[in-house]
DNA sequence: TTGATACCGCTCGGGACTGAGCGATGTTGA
DNA sequence: TCAACATCGCTCAGTCCCGAGCGGTATCAA
């Protein structure tokens, strides 16, 4: 099984794509803020994705904003997206049922303290 | 608000909290494994909670595995874990939540994509 | 008794990520 | 026009944690 390291890491790429692949000119920061890492974070798996060959760097045609770039997915990275798709999809519903069943447990455990407090 | 980073360090230690007042002579190795991090990782957090008072080393009494602990929360442990409950459980039911709604829009666009290659 | 095997706590190099903040560019109001 | 402020991509020291593996201890078959 691979490391429960790369499982994230992996969710992080995908989540990545997939808001870059809908808008391609999302800033560091939206992306930081809307997949939930920090800014550098953002900034760290974006290299990762060019370094790939997932993702490269466009121009703006004209009269844009100079700072900014936009983050086009190439052929590699739609391939890519669509690889990591059902994978991410089977994790989540994994994780989704362990979730309810901690919750669950929780729930359980409270009441039972707070009837023995009571008694 | 807290980082992530914070918040996921904190559900470790009250997940380790929570299986240590349960039984405290679980090894390192099945800590790891229930809570779902390394064992490196696991001597790190077991550290970090030494450290501040909410676990101590306990001695088997006699005719034991001299390999082993025991790992006792103290009182101010217990009032720890306590304390962690409430705001790990609205914290995990709001994970919960959003789980849902990433699952369910996933799953629209996978149904949207097949349409669309049939057509 | 002695090897093989399994598990113990613990270590450590290094990768992933944070969070604060840099210099540059864009925007706004006096 | 020009200072004040917002936001851009990017950097870097530091933290968290992984994963492989160490030496020691227990268990058991030969």
């Amino acid at each position: 099984m691979t490391s429960k390291r790369t499982k994230l890491q992996e969710d992080t790429h995908f989540r990545v794509l997939r808001l870059l692949q809908k808008n391609p000119e999302m800033s560091q920061r939206e992306l930081a803020e809307t997949v939930g890492v920090s800014v550098g974070g953002i900034h760290y798996v974006l290299n990762a994705l060019i370094d790939k060959g997932l993702v490269k760097l466009g121009n703006f045609t004209a009269a844009e904003d100079k700072r900014r770039y936009a983050y086009v997915l190439t052929p590699k990275g739609i391939a890519q997206k669509s690889a990591l798709t059902r994978a991410f999809l089977v994790r989540k519903m994994e994780e989704y049922k362990a979730l309810k069943e901690e919750i669950e447990a929780l729930q359980v455990e409270l009441d039972a303290n707070a009837s023995q407090k009571l008694s």
